[in-house]
DNA sequence: GGTCAATATTGATTTAGATCAAATAAGATT
DNA sequence: AATCTTATTTGATCTAAATCAATATTGACC
C-alpha cells in the first residue's frame, strides 16, 4: 500500500513562506509580513528526497536546520556498541537538526520515509536573522524549548509506562500532529515499519505488534497493516496518561 | 509555593560574574569582559535554598532561568496519573529551567538535594540582551542545543540500554561532570537517594543498589553508602557504551 | 504475473528486572 | 544517648516483555 502524507506544493508557482500553506505551524507564524520576506530570503524551498534517502548522516556537519515540507523521516542513532536506533519522526512543519546546534555536528543520521520535502535554513543566517528580528529569535527559542519538553516528557514515558501505554500515546501523539497539518487524527497512515516504532519506544516489534492485536481487541483501535483507525479516543487517551478535558 | 531562605551575605566581596570560580563554564564563558559586565547586571546572584527547598513546582509560571552556583538540585515531573519522577539532576554550572521557555510555564518541579544557591537570569532580560550581543544568543543557542543532544542521547539509554550499562552511565557521567567543576571524578559524593537514580534510569531503587552491587563485585567501584568510588574507568567506560579513546 | 525480500503476526519459551518482604544501617529529632 | 524515620541491602518470587521460531502478508522488482 501507498502510504503518502499529501503534497504540500504541487503548484507551479515559486514555493515561498508566504504562500506556503504550512506557514501558520513553521517559522513564520510568530513573524510579520516584512519579516516573513526577509525569512523567505534565507531559505531554499526546494529539497526533495525519496523513501530512504538521507538528510543528513551521523556526524554530519551541521549547517543548516530543516522544515518538513511534505512526506515523513526518522532520526536515528548508533552508538559504536552497536546500541541505540531511532529517536524521532518528523512530519510536515516540524523542524529537523536541532541535534546538531551545539556540537556543528549532527549526532543523529536522519532519514526519509517515503518521497518527501523540505526547506533548509542555513543556521548563520538564521541566527543573524534572529539578532535583527526580536521576534524570531524569541520564537526560535520557544521552539527549541518546546523540543527539550517534548523529550523530557519522552523520558518521563520511557522511565514508568507499559508497553500498551507508550503505544497508545504514540498513536495519540501521532494523531495530534497529524491533526495539526490538517490530516485525519483518527485515520492515521504509518509510514514507518513495527521494527522503527519499537525501537523508538524501547520495545521489540512483536511487542508492537501484540499490543495493536491489544487495542484492537478491547475495541479502541482498527488495525490494517499500516492504517491505524482511532475508533474510542477517551480510552485510548486515558491509557495513553493524557488528561481528558 | 517556593520557600527560600535569603542568603545572609557571609563574605564581603560582591559575587559578580566577573569573579565566580564558574565562570569558565557558565554563560561568560563566550564573553568578553564588557559583554560579561552587562550580564552581571541582569543576574541575581544571591539565592540560597536549603533541602528540600523547591526552586519551582510543576506548572509554576516562567520568569527566569537558574544557573546552579553550589550544591544540587533534582527536577521531577508527576503526571495526573502518577506516572514518572526524576527526570534530571543539576550541578554547579548547569543550567536549570529550560523546561519553561516553550509555554511559559515549567512543566518539572526543582528541588535541591542539599544546601544550594543558584544564580537567577530573568529570561526576558536575557533574550534583550541576546539582541545586542551575537556571542551571548550563540551560546545560549548552543546550550539548548546541548540540552537536546543529552535527552536524545538519554532516549538512546532509555530505549537500549540493560540495568548494569544504564547504572555504569550513570556514574561516567557524573564523574565528568563533576570532574568540570573540579570535583573529583573517581571519588563521587551522590547528593541523591538510590530511589532518585532509579527512578531518573527507569529502573526499582533495589536494582539501583543491585548494581552498585555487581559493579563492585567485578572490582569496578567502592560503594560506601552515598560515596562510591570509581575503581576502573576503562571496563566501566566500556559498560557505560563511552568510547574509550 | 511470478519471484524474492521485507514486513507483520502469532505462539512458545525465557529472562531481566519488578515486586514483595525482611533485615540492617544511617540520619534526624528529642 | 535513645528513638524514630528514612535509606539501603539482600533474598524470594513473580511478571511483562524479550527472544526464539514459524507463518503469513505485503510490496518491490524482474
Amino acid at each position: 500500500m501507498v502510504v503518502a502524507m499529501p503534497n504540500v506544493n504541487q503548484r507551479r508557482t515559486v514555493i515561498t513562506c508566504t504562500n506556503c500553506r504550512l506557514n501558520r505551524y513553521c517559522l513564520p507564524a510568530a513573524l510579520n509580513k516584512s519579516n516573513i520576506k526577509q525569512l523567505e530570503a534565507i531559505v531554499d524551498h526546494n529539497c526533495s528526497y525519496e523513501k530512504g534517502d538521507h538528510l543528513y548522516r551521523q556526524k554530519a556537519n551541521f549547517k543548516s536546520v530543516y522544515v518538513v515540507r511534505s512526506g515523513s523521516f526518522k532520526s536515528y542513532a548508533i552508538r559504536y556498541n552497536g546500541k541505540g536506533r531511532v529517536n524521532g519522526f518528523f512530519f510536515p512543519g516540524e523542524i529537523i537538526g536541532m541535534d546538531g546546534i551545539s556540537n556543528r555536528s549532527h549526532i543523529n543520521a536522519v532519514q526519509a520515509l517515503e518521497h518527501a520535502s523540505v526547506c533548509e535554513i542555513p543556521f548563520s543566517k538564521l541566527e543573524s536573522l534572529s539578532l535583527q528580528i526580536p521576534d524570531l529569535q524569541h520564537h526560535f527559542f520557544a521552539l527549541m524549548g518546546k523540543e527539550i519538553t517534548n523529550d523530557q516528557e519522552f523520558h518521563n514515558l520511557l522511565s514508568s509506562y507499559t508497553a500498551e501505554e507508550r503505544t497508545a500515546h504514540f498513536l495519540i501523539n501521532l494523531s495530534s500532529r497529524y491533526e495539526r497539518v490538517s490530516l485525519s487524527p483518527f485515520r492515521l497512515l504509518l509510514p514507518m515499519t513495527r521494527g522503527d516504532i519499537g525501537e523508538y519506544l524501547g520495545l521489540s516489534l512483536e511487542t508492537i505488534s501484540r499490543m495493536f492485536g491489544k487495542l484492537h481487541r478491547k475495541g479502541l483501535i482498527a488495525v490494517n497493516n499500516r492504517e491505524i483507525e482511532l475508533l474510542q479516543m477517551e480510552p485510548l487517551l486515558k491509557i495513553a496518561g493524557c488528561a481528558t478535558k
